[in-house]
DNA sequence: GCCTCAAATGTAAGCGCTTACAAAATTTCA
DNA sequence: TGAAATTTTGTAAGCGCTTACATTTGAGGC
């Protein structure tokens, strides 16, 4: 090995164009447009590219035509798996149009999302798949500003008009509600993320408040804690929620994770779900049905919504006229972690 | 909004310069090396900068600059939380000394691995992470002779002079295995992830070989099934040894997703868990406190991982002197899944 | 006050590629 | 068969930035 004196320098478009007796204008339309290069050229020069083991410097050719082929995504957290298997599908498809990911993770601070999103459109990306709709205005008029295509993901309002792959948060979670309901429950209390910067969550807390209206109750006398998304912190509220209203039957939480954490507080102290309390959940990821009990969850298509995310980007990209907007459905997993309201002793009677 | 005529155009490094009344090197200088130049004119230009709503442009500047700030990774896949943890950490561990990473994901696949190795070098990464050793000679060729600074992670090996962070798969199964026989188990089987392209899959089975060999046991009777990475696989995985090896008292798997795989087997197969036979995983993710009953496992210090990756790599783009090496000590989590070896009744006596 | 030397700034040459536009080669058709 | 139309290839001008090197400015010493 030991440092070749020189010669090994990696090999640029001329390398190839010198080598093949052609110039580098060749070369180039070669890779990019073949068709507009006669056959026994083109095996010339992909002999050369071929020889000398030449590959595109992407940096230069996204200086030169003014597009990276590389799209931005960025996501509140890579550490669960709530947006992991989306995000797979999504690179996957995208890899099909010849594009690239960069994913970046905003730790769901507001701010960093905003780091996060300048980094990428100056590093180059044609276009951003961003979280839920909240964020400052600032940040939307920076993308409109330099015209880079954006889309929402895991979210989607029929109000808002803007590019966006998502479902109805809201309705998914007044449908479990609804069932909640069904079962019996009329003491339903709510453990939900942070909502201040959070469209997803007030989403679902809505959700639960629609359907309490419809049966009659009192949407606003909801018992709700907010803690941030971890099972830890699941635990915590879990408890919270039971001292503050032990006369709760079903603990609905805003996502699985927190659902998690509260399944197990519960088993610490000493109550059978779902025959002493039931738990609820959203996003219905893999820990859902591995959880035992098992939860009762709102299913979300994680996988469809990423490749259909990346279709509606692409599209985009070329052009398309009008907004790609796609409502996917969502639907309710029922396992164990849901059963019938228990009679409360507590109750008055 | 409506297509502004043009003026709106991105700002670019000589709109700074002529705004601020300087040349673009001195803007440049204010960017890159602030302490080059008199506070004055510094203040001038970052107000320039301000005004303008400048942001570099990050293509240019990496063809310029001969570096991109950016490192590539890529992993197996991003579907599970083994990789996600320690990869976060990697990439926080990143931003703190001002590069950015981009991921890619190989689905398994040595194939598609080199095609992602190439396409981030051809995007410029000036360092990639790679997972485990295992791969064509070519590859690592292809890296020397662009000299790319890679390194290992997830993996170490005493006898490769290869940068890397990891840890030793073999010793910690080992260490386990050890465990497991002090249990009272003598009827262990495996369940394995496919060991031709994964080093560490195939380190975690020598391991269980290294302590039965060390008991005084045939490590070649070691009944043994091979398996994707996948829940599912890891159930039917779990039917195949029963079938072959029904005198079996502990499964252990070479990762926690096959060990998942093999509870949900296990209860469905009406054997209880540790009383009929015990089961453990390996990397301790999430799922392995989830799962009941909870999953006895081999910890990996997957944030730490990440971090001193981070750090090593930044050392090498400094061009520090040696190959950075950091192996990482794993230890054993007990939990429920592991409990004393039953009394075969179809043992002999 | 003048000269030396260091610090601050400017000049301009690329980095590797794409792409208008021009030139050359080939095909078409009267 | 030759001019026009069409296809293929070449020429060269950037894309936005960094950075040797040249130049200017200012400080310090006598």
């Amino acid at each position: 090995m030991m440092d070749m004196p020189s010669e090994a320098a990696v090999p640029t478009l001329a390398d190839v164009a010198a080598r093949a007796g052609v110039s580098t204008a060749t070369v180039s339309r070669c890779l990019n447009t073949p068709e507009r290069v006669v056959k026994e050229t083109r095996d010339r020069v992909l002999r050369a590219v071929d020889d000398l083991g030449y590959a595109p410097n992407f940096s230069a050719r996204a200086l030169a035509a003014g597009q990276s082929n590389m799209v931005g995504a960025v996501i509140p957290t890579m550490e669960n798996a709530v947006f992991a298997r989306g995000l797979q599908a999504f690179q996957e498809e995208l890899g099909r149009h010849g594009k690239t990911l960069l994913v970046a993770s905003s730790a769901y601070q507001p701010e960093l999302e905003e780091d996060q999103v300048r980094a990428l459109v100056a590093r180059g990306a044609d276009a951003l798949l961003l979280i839920g709709y909240d964020r400052r205005p600032d940040l939307y008029r920076f993308l409109a500003k330099r015209k880079v295509p954006t889309m929402v993901a895991w979210s989607f309002r029929d109000d808002v008009d803007y590019p966006a792959v998502g479902f109805d948060n809201r309705r998914g979670m007044a449908a479990l509600a609804r069932l909640v309901l069904g079962y019996g429950h009329r003491q339903i209390s709510c453990i939900s993320a942070p909502m201040a910067e959070n469209d997803r969550a007030r989403g679902r807390v809505s959700g639960i408040r629609d359907a309490l209206q419809e049966a009659g109750l009192d949407p606003e006398a909801l018992p709700l804690v907010e803690t941030p998304y971890d099972i830890e912190n699941g635990e915590t509220a879990f408890r919270q929620v039971m001292a503050e209203a032990p006369e709760t039957t079903v603990v609905m939480c805003v996502n699985d994770v927190l659902a998690i954490g509260a399944l197990r507080a519960a088993r610490e102290l000493g109550l059978r779900v779902p025959e002493d309390i039931s738990i609820t959940g959203f996003d219905d990821i893999e820990i859902a049905t591995l959880a035992s009990p098992s939860l009762t969850t709102v299913h979300v298509p994680h996988r469809e919504m990423g490749r259909r995310a990346a279709q509606a980007i692409t599209e985009m990209l070329r052009g398309a006229p009008g907004w790609a907007r796609v409502k996917l459905p969502t639907d309710i997993r029922v396992r164990q972690s849901l059963g019938p309201a228990p009679a409360r002793s507590a109750k008055p009677f």
